[in-house]
DNA sequence: CTTTGTGAATATTTTCACAGCT
DNA sequence: AGCTGTGAAAATATTCACAAAG
């Protein structure tokens, strides 16, 4: 019957990030309008996001942002907490434990895992740093559902598989390396050059006439 | 008359990526259905996909996958070079100027800059980390088309204003910081707080009916 | 016999435009 | 007067299905 589709659910994680930005600014009150104009989103659109979900405007007045922020995270289900397993102590998995936005949102880093037994033992922004040798058993006993992957390439399919073994449904890969995982896990590659090389498509040189783009002002990805 | 569906050139770059793991197996030829396969994508769509820019293949053999490379490289512009600006020389920036993947694809970071003095001067990567107060002089003066923002998220705006001053007409964020581009500028936020929102409402819980995801195998982002 | 390239059909997404509530 | 929620229209994107090529 009704399929929600996944541009919706897309944006609404957008939606939210803006609706805190406003929050923070001690906007109470906001319309599909002003809401779709810092999102990059039509308004018509933003509204037809909405009622996927429910009614959660004032006609005549707009939306109450504590209400609808309230509302999305409960969609999203980030209303509850949720544990990551972070695998990769370097550079890259020291920035990742420090990114104050994980809490904010109810993520929580629940063990950080490396191969190097110079790191392991060793503490990052209060959490102890385990071998990747106690990975599944670790992630099992704690419930985490979340990992991300900050390890060299060569190493992200293995690392993958013991997540997986470990009863992890989501994963975030910070490496290029392409993975495999079963149905049902959910994978999400982040890789820099991917974003940079469809960017680079609608840089001057090959965009012939100039066609505007709809990739304009804030928001994206 | 024939507008490029921004959908096209995203799995475009997905595409490159495959292909290159394919050639670095050795494949020489490859049928839409397994490129389709492995990139999650219909065969028909890949086929259609290429049709936008010309004809590339071999009725009854398929694609020649080094040239199907070049070919999507030419499309894109990664058939040539590209600076980088990096801003940020943390862990974040370091993983950055450490990832391997930017220079195969023809990406070179041409500076790196970051305001605190104790890092100023020192070299990363064979790379001089500069004052950011010389970055719009020397981002124009290199042609630097590129920017990627790795700082505290209160300084992205700041950053992003210097980078634009700069003559940089992609900006990638990698901070949670809502930022404001002129039209013109692409940007692309690569914040892990929304990608992992947007998996948590496939996750069980949410999932009512556990509808079948096309999010499945191997590629995704 | 295999696999491309593509018209036509289908499905999905976005946008318009306005009735109806506050 | 202002803004939502939504049918209907328009625009886009995806998939089917098959003729043509090797």
């Amino acid at each position: 019957m009704n399929d929600i589709p996944e541009g919706v659910i897309e944006r609404l994680s957008t939606y939210l990030n803006c609706l805190i930005k406003f929050q923070q600014s001690n906007i109470e009150t906001i319309s599909s309008e002003r809401l779709g104009l810092s999102s990059g989103v039509n308004p018509a659109e933003v509204r037809r996001d909405f009622t996927y979900f429910g009614t959660f405007g004032k006609k005549g007045v707009g939306y109450d942002v504590e209400t609808l922020i309230q509302h999305i995270q409960r969609i999203l289900g980030s209303d509850e907490p949720h544990k990551i397993a972070l695998v990769g102590a370097g550079n890259l998995g020291s920035a990742i434990a420090s990114y104050e936005g994980l809490l904010q949102h109810g993520f929580h880093i629940a063990a950080i895992f490396d191969s190097d037994p110079q790191k392991i033992g060793k503490t990052i922004r209060h959490l102890e740093v385990f071998s990747i040798a106690d990975l599944p058993h670790i992630t099992r006993n704690a419930g985490i559902e979340i990992g991300i992957i900050a390890v060299p390439p060569f190493a992200a399919q293995e690392v993958a598989d013991m997540l997986i073994d470990g009863g992890v449904s989501v994963i975030l890969n910070y490496t290029p390396a392409l993975i495999n995982v079963p149905a049902g896990v959910q994978l999400h590659n982040t890789d820099p050059v991917q974003q940079l090389l469809h960017t680079l498509y609608y840089l001057s040189a090959n965009d012939k006439k100039l066609a505007g783009r709809k990739r304009s002002s804030i928001a994206s990805d």
